[in-house]
DNA sequence: AAACAAATGTTGCTTACGCAACGAATATAC
DNA sequence: GTATATTCGTTGCGTAAGCAACATTTGTTT
């Protein structure tokens, strides 16, 4: 049982160069946001991005399971964000003439405000985080790079099944 | 209170393009590695995490602060994955010699038996995700571009403090 | 039309995680 | 050398978030 002092290692360092760095970065620029942007507000990051994402909707508006989609968040879990920032006044409830299942979930003028102290902020931390980093060029390519590796991660195999990706389950 | 239809965008669109790619990407990678590599262990993601961490410390030990440290976890997250790891046989508590109030976590045969279930999956999973997806010159300019955001949005503001950076609070 | 299937939102339960408080041990000040 | 402060690990507690179950409504078959 006892191990000689041989110290192994399973997994190779090389693997997680890229991924480790895209976690890394990741963990940095939400810190980041979450600090200097969100924290002001005096709301919880979830609410932030609930409140964005209606800010972009038509409308101002949109069904709980849209939320839940865009925010991968379960249904349950958006029910009680929605509760919460209807207690604070920065949503409101409203049935879906469509669907009397659904309902919306609407911007308010209040909730308005709260993005209005946020979004000066969020610019300028991602400006000084990214805009004063990276060139345009280096963006874009930044982008480009991101969203291959986002589409190679996101097919489950259902490509050409290249015969060797897939090892004994 | 009811607005007139006139949609309002408070947060500019472009604002998110970089970070939103950075998410995205993040998130599909994490699902990829968890479905393939993570969940065939039988073993929580954190608990896999753990298990590298001690892979690639010297002698395969760390005392929990440092697993804490490295995990990003607070230290009594920490003392319950470890408790749990422990039930499991894949890690061991041994008293630190130099230290009596520290306690050394180590890799057992079993948890290195856990990696070397792991680890194929998830060289596989990232070479399919990144490695076929990148050149190496691809990767490495990946790598400096998300280093330098790194770098940028772990400064706080220690530079020029830009005057108009902080708003009254 | 009637029966069945699926979608929508809510609630109960479980788990994941962090913070505060604590006892034990170590480091630092006086 | 004692007193004070800090560190390490653990436990109690609160919040965050997902899953399963449910009532209601909509869509689909026959």
């Amino acid at each position: 049982m006892t191990q000689q002092p041989k110290p192994t290692r399973v997994l190779a360092a090389e693997t997680l160069r890229v991924s480790g760095a895209l976690l890394a970065t990741q963990i940095a620029v939400g810190r980041l946001i979450d600090a200097e942007a969100v924290a002001p507000t005096g709301h919880d990051p979830t609410t932030l991005d609930l409140l964005v994402r209606l800010d972009e909707a038509p409308g101002n508006r949109l069904r709980a399971v849209d939320l839940s989609r865009q925010l991968l968040m379960s249904p349950s879990h958006i029910s009680r964000r929605v509760d919460r920032a209807e207690t604070f006044g920065l949503v409101e409830r409203n049935a879906d003439p469509d669907d009397r299942r659904a309902s919306q979930v609407i911007l308010t003028t209040a909730g308005r405000k709260v993005l209005q102290q946020f979004a000066p902020r969020m610019e300028s931390v991602i400006d000084r985080a990214i805009g004063q980093t990276l060139s345009d060029t280096e963006a874009d390519t930044l982008i480009e790079l991101l969203n291959r590796i986002q589409k190679a991660a996101s097919e489950p195999l259902l490509g050409p099944q290249t015969s060797s990706t897939r090892t004994a389950n």
